[in-house]
RNA sequence: GGCGGGGUAGCUCAGCCGGUUAGAGCGCGGGAUUCAUAACCCCGAGGUCGGGAGUUCAAGUCUCCCCCCCGCUACCA
């Protein structure tokens, strides 16, 4: 039998449910679901990824061990998903996969000795040791990222631990790295061998781009004792095996890679079963999928995922990314309070062009929940199968019209085959199929609702309650009903993996036998629907949403939870750097933006994500308040030298006045010489975040003109003495 | 700074290798109708297709320049 594997991200167990979780789960589940209906046995992961540094700390600040914590996570995110139907007992995952499960940690480790045991394609060993070097928390045990940090008071002195308020120390610490570096020939060679392996294409194109440009051997190990909320080093109990190395590997853990547990009762092996499968991912965690696993998995002699499918995410109306602290997240309790899961599903598949990103809030769902399935196909199933109650008395009337009455019927637009519509659905269904397998969801729903608009179009054309006027036309009659409900059918089973429960409504509303997920629907064929089959009881499918009521009622409840200040999704567990964008965010979002690069700072702060928009078409002033943030000072270059196997930047030492002088960098060595800036006075900005180029602090900036088209730069200077470290305002 | 993708009706977007009056959905206005969830059906609303120049018999559709937005990335800091 065919298989089928889908995974989404497993989701780091330290935030809430939200809407990223959603997304991912559901394009996963109706891509499941599919394939199941398309005769695939399907398998499909999701789960959470429970270790490391960011969750002992929120389960620290909420006086939870890291065990109780993640536990308290699965359990809100398993209630999420039962609410939105998507886990085992209604036909979603098959597995929820949890990292902290003993079964991951034996595989795990092995997953880790195969690559320990091998040499790159360049000769190295996969693994070595090294150290790794970082911002470290006494007080906290543990490195800090530089989102972490705040700023030093006093320039030149080391940046300040958020919690302890503290500075912190420039450490290095022995550390495991993956030898990522040495598999750019042979990622570039899969790119290109398998353009289909990242999807879409525009993701592929900044996967090749980044790989080409040179990977980095990455971290894959902490101290234990700064994480000990993790995975053993196998052989090495000083260490722990760092979280996107673990993270990863469960997606063949799960189906029991390295370990026997994973054997079916019949004595199957799951893995042998079902890998290579395919990783549907955030675009923001695409890199980790898309060179870091594949390298894992080249080091450890296990074959490739098939494919890794980046999609896009879910931004508010002015374009930002949902975020909790900004208030513009859409809450998932008020979804399933308002809205039928099955029109949320319709919503999430149907409004995001796949792969972009897109704009929502609780108005454009409401409004396409009650254009295309209240007015849409609701209304036509509503139509159609009260007509049948009303005239046939709920029986399904025959599709034939007698040789007889063959004129009578083509008189009144009744064609005496439905060859016609039965083509279109036909084709209709192919696109359907050609659109889905290729992940173009809207497209594949903009297909089917055209087909909705056509069997509308053709029951207002016949007018089956004109042709119930009149006895003589009672086979026409039957046969436009039967050509309606039919075409119902067909759409029924093509909705089915998008909306579940609505379709299996409509299948007991009709009384079918099976139900519209036991039927392939390339295998569609025209006549399945039996005449003389009584219906069941009509009810609508999608009961219009009284907009203005719901929306006021929406409205009301956010502004309630805004003056308690109680969030729906309590905000424990977060912390405010880490809560950024809980919203949008996929697994990645607290996990540590990628492995840290050997030598390489960690990633810096994301400014803007966070900063209050401005009024459209209003010139973007800053207040006095704003301009005193920023501090510039007269500063001497003491030294200046090139930055090796940089041509660009120069490296300065600038007296600020301060007790010691500065290190900056400045991208200018293409247009000043380095001996002739000593001595010179320029501005700098002295309270600008460090920042790492090419291995070399940058404690500031030097401020110049960008002249010209092609922006060369002219120091900012003084005309007359100015003393060093006088402030510039 | 580099690479990539965009700027088309109020909104969201289609418009491939250049070719009749520039399209769809939503929203809006009007008409028709009553089987249906004030639904469905029909008609309309005129958008200088970001700006400029060019190639051509003919350009959203190709070339060049410019402006703006987004994504990724960097030896901007």
């Amino acid at each position: 039998m065919k298989t089928f594997y889908i995974t989404t991200p497993i989701y780091y167990a330290n935030s809430l449910p939200h809407m990223g979780h959603l997304y991912t789960t559901v394009v996963a589940d109706c891509l499941a679901r599919y394939k199941r209906q398309r005769g695939f046995e399907t398998y499909f992961l999701t789960g959470t990824d429970e270790h490391g540094q960011n969750i002992m700390r929120s389960a620290a600040r909420s006086g939870r061990t890291p065990k109780e914590h993640v536990d308290y996570i699965v359990g809100e995110l398993k209630q999420m998903f039962g609410a939105f139907g998507l886990d085992r007992e209604r036909g979603g995952y098959d597995v929820f996969m949890r990292t902290s499960e003993p079964f991951h940690y034996e595989g795990a480790s092995a997953f880790w000795r195969a690559v320990a045991r091998n040499k790159t394609p360049k000769g190295r060993d996969c693994i070595y040791k090294g150290f790794y070097e970082g911002w470290f928390c006494a007080p906290c045990g543990t490195f800090k990222t530089d989102e972490e940090l705040s700023l030093p008071e006093h320039e030149g002195d080391a940046p300040l631990c958020l919690i302890h308020e503290a500075p912190v120390d420039r450490v290095s610490e022995e550390s495991y790295f993956f030898c990522l570096s040495d598999y750019e020939g042979a990622l570039l060679e899969l790119f290109e061998k398998r353009p289909d392996f990242v999807r879409p294409e525009a993701r592929l194109n900044e996967v090749v781009s980044l790989t080409r440009s040179g990977l980095q051997d990455v971290s894959i190990s902490r101290l234990k004792s700064s994480v000990g909320w993790a995975i053993p080093v196998p052989d090495d109990p000083e260490h722990t095996i760092y979280i996107w190395f673990d993270a990863l590997i469960n997606y063949i853990t799960a189906l029991g890679y390295g370990h026997g547990e994973r054997l079916r009762g019949d004595g199957e092996n799951l893995f042998e079963k079902f890998w290579p499968g395919m990783h549907l991912v955030g675009k923001d965690i695409l890199r980790q999928h898309a060179i870091l696993w594949p390298a894992m998995l080249m080091a450890a002699g296990v074959e490739l995922p098939h494919a890794v499918i980046a999609h896009g995410m879910w931004l508010d109306q002015t374009g930002r990314k949902g975020s909790k602290t900004l208030g513009n997240a859409l809450e998932l309790p008020v979804l399933l309070r308002h809205y039928q899961v099955d029109a949320v599903r319709y919503f999430l598949l149907r409004e995001m062009a796949f792969g972009q990103d897109s704009k929502v809030d609780y108005g454009v769902i409401l409004e396409r929940a009650n254009a295309d399935l209240a007015s849409g196909f609701g209304n036509l199933t509503s139509r159609t199968l009260t007509m049948i109650e009303r005239y046939f008395d709920g029986v399904v009337p025959s599709p034939e019209i007698s040789d007889e009455r063959r004129l009578q019927a083509k008189r009144v637009g009744v064609g005496s085959d439905a060859q016609e519509l039965a083509s279109s659905l036909e084709l209709v269904r192919d696109q359907f199929v050609q659109y889905f397998e290729n992940y173009a969801f809207h497209r594949a729903l903009e297909t089917v609702w055209g087909m909705i608009a056509r069997v509308d179009k053709f029951i207002s054309e016949a007018k089956p309650w004109v042709l119930a006027k009149s006895e003589d036309q009672r086979e026409t009659l039957g046969a436009v009903l039967y050509r309606s409900a039919e075409a119902i059918r067909w759409l029924a089973v093509l909705l089915h993996p998008l909306m579940p429960d609505s379709t299996r409504s409509l299948w007991r509303q009709m009384n079918l036998s099976g139900g519209p997920e036991k039927i392939d629907p390339a295998e569609l064929t025209w006549g399945g629907l039996q005449p003389g089959t009584r219906i069941g009881e009509v009810s609508a499918l999608f009961p219009r949403i009284d907009k203005g009521k719901i929306m006021a009622e929406i409205e009301k409840e956010i502004e309630q939870r805004k003056e308690t200040g109680t969030q729906v999704a309590g905000s424990d567990g977060t912390h405010a750097t880490q809560a950024a964008v809980p919203g949008a965010a996929t697994a990645a979002e607290t996990k540590p933006e990628q492995p840290p690069m050997q030598g390489a700072t960690e990633a810096e702060a994301v400014p803007g994500a966070a900063q209050p928009a401005t009024a459209e078409g209003v010139v973007n002033f800053i207040n006095i308040d704003d301009f005193v943030k920023v501090e510039m000072r007269v500063g001497e270059i003491l030294t200046a030298e090139r930055v090796p196997k940089a041509d660009k930047l120069l490296r300065f030492t600038i007296d600020l006045g301060e007790a010691a002088p500065r290190q900056i960098l400045a991208g200018i060595a293409q247009y000043y010489e380095p001996e002739n800036l000593i001595g010179r006075k320029v501005a700098v900005v002295s309270n600008l975040q460090p920042r790492k180029l090419r291995g070399f602090e940058s404690q500031g900036m030097v401020l110049a003109a960008s002249v010209g088209e092609e922006g060369r730069p002219v120091l900012a200077t003084f005309t007359e003495d100015v003393p060093n470290g006088a402030r510039l305002k």
